[in-house]
DNA sequence: CAGGTAAATTAGGCTGGACTACAATTCCCA
DNA sequence: TGGGAATTGTAGTCCAGCCTAATTTACCTG
């Protein structure tokens, strides 16, 4: 049984992995986790030891197989965990990562089918990420930033990237929830402005919130 | 905060209390916890450190003020949640323990106080365990065994003390789930049988097994 | 009331997971 | 292309929780 520890390492490793080249530094590692970058180092080792991941001094480290599916495991229960405490106790978006951080490690792969089927075996979490599935399957749906699209694009609000409880709110309170279909309005670049129209109603971005916002092509 | 071993030393200390005479004697509570008692005596001296306990070597050990009042969150939280898993994901009684037992350490209060409210202030759990409240307020109702009942009494099943799954899945089978109201048909101390009649079904219990069964009077 | 037994405590040791301080490596730019 | 800065790794230390083995205490019984 991996401890506590280890799952978190293994879930960040596998945040880091996907968001970047495919491999996790020292550094973002110590950052993300919060500790110190020789606690990293030695625990690296270990991992490595266990056969979770492939670690190369001064290069870097990533997944090995069996790591890869315990990352997914730990991330399928975070995120079924979010939705369960939205769909049952009516949380919010902006609440439930942190019950969940803590939830993941200690809710078992059986209540967690249980929740998952419940649920519908539905395909993304409160915040638009993908669930992985009991089987191991985990696929990331296509789909763009706010902030790529052109003038006139048809969107539907997909997945968001930054998930800071400040920014969740402030999408929620300009009517900006999750699935929310609109159009873009304006994109000037120079400007560094987004605009986009939902039901009638114009709502302006800063570039830097456009790119933290990813949407499927709409209507 | 405390970690979560504390939590589950002053959660078995406070239980130990309860069902005995208000001490805990070291290898109670190294027993319960599955450790040796070596390994309790040094955290009785821990826990006595951080005002939680107060412990007198050889004599036996009981909660402080803020040891009771920890022991009360921990207990609300494994409760409520065993009761939130039977009501949303119709979970039973046998299969919600062992999943409390994780969890109550990763619900925050704040979490658990908006299970309370959604399951309506519900005052005991699955097993008929009264719930602490979160104001610290904690009753435990009056009841007696179904083996002290006299023939004739009526009765309604209202805890269940030995909380084996085994036990509890036999109770299912035999049509006695929590709530049941029967009657007393028989009760032989010499042959050690009690026989009571649910619904004009009667059913002949050992009075080992009638003596883990609470209940008030019944309709 | 002495001695044996059961329970508890002490002593010493181990592991996981963290830290700091220092040393090595890599990278980048002048 | 050499040298300084940033990053990473190493060494040594600490603390929480656990263990076993040896010792001490308490209790009971003859
Ligand atoms: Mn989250
Ligand atoms: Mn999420
Ligand atoms: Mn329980
Ligand atoms: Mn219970």
């Amino acid at each position: 049984m991996a401890s506590l520890t280890v799952e978190n390492y293994i879930k960040t490793i596998f945040q880091v992995c996907l968001s970047g080249d495919g491999q996790a530094a020292t550094g973002q590692l110590a950052s993300a986790l919060g500790v110190s970058p020789g606690t990293v180092t030695s625990m690296l080792k270990t991992l490595s030891e266990s056969n979770l991941v492939t670690y190369t001094p001064y290069e870097g480290v990533r997944l090995t197989h069996a790591g890869n599916a315990l990352a997914l495991r730990v991330v399928r229960r975070h995120r079924l965990t979010e939705l369960f405490l939205v769909k049952t106790l009516n949380m919010t978006w902006d609440e439930v990562h942190e019950e969940a951080e803590h939830m993941e490690h200690a809710v078992s792969d059986r209540l967690i089918d249980r929740i998952d089927e419940f649920l519908g075996r539905p395909e993304a979490d409160p915040h638009g990420d993908p669930i992985p599935r009991s089987d191991g399957s985990f696929e990331i749906p296509a789909s763009r930033t706010l902030a790529e699209c052109g003038v006139g694009d048809k969107f539907r609000l997909s997945r968001v990237i930054d998930q800071s409880p400040e920014f969740l709110r402030f999408l929620s309170n300009s009517g900006l929830p999750l699935g929310t279909a609109g159009q873009v309005v304006a994109n000037r670049i120079e400007a560094g402005i987004v605009t986009v129209s939902v039901e009638g109603q114009e709502t302006t971005l800063g570039r830097a919130a456009a790119e933290k916002i990813l949407v499927t092509p709409g209507r």
